[in-house]
DNA sequence: CCGGTGACTCTAT
DNA sequence: TATAGAGCCACCG
């Protein structure tokens, strides 16, 4: 098959699976990083979120957090509270940039997409 | 070309 | 329960 690989790729695939990650729900780098068959490389995933913000295509990079549930790339959306307020906005609640009921918005590629 | 850095996570002490 | 180190791989100077 000559097409390829770019489909494959590990930053397109996070995009996609990004995408995916339904309205109030959250994931983590590490999920994702697994879910691709890469779990050592959940870093790549937050910098594919990191380029994903000069993209024309808009990424709910707000959805994905580290694996405590803690908004570590809140910092990266500009203002303050943006990433949090995103989310409240989508009724996930947020203490301290922490989500709460993490657990309970989880939203896991492996099992939802499962295969 | 090489070293430092990072939106992470796991394991060991 | 904390703290430290290692693994991962792409980008930047």
């Amino acid at each position: 098959m000559p097409d390829s690989a770019k489909e494959n790729d590990f930053f397109s695939k996070v995009y996609e699976v990004v995408l995916l990650i339904p309205y109030g729900k959250v994931t983590s780098y590490g999920a994702i990083a697994e879910f691709l068959g890469a779990k050592r490389s959940s870093r790549m995933v937050g910098w594919t979120m990191n380029a994903s913000h000069h993209l024309i295509v808009k990424i709910p990079a707000h959805r994905v957090v580290n694996r405590n549930g803690l908004l570590t790339g809140k910092a990266f959306f500009g203002n303050g509270d943006e990433m949090a307020n995103l989310l409240i906005a989508e009724g996930v609640s947020v203490f301290d940039d922490q989500i709460i009921n993490f657990e309970q918005h989880f939203w896991n590629p492996m099992i939802e997409l499962s295969l």
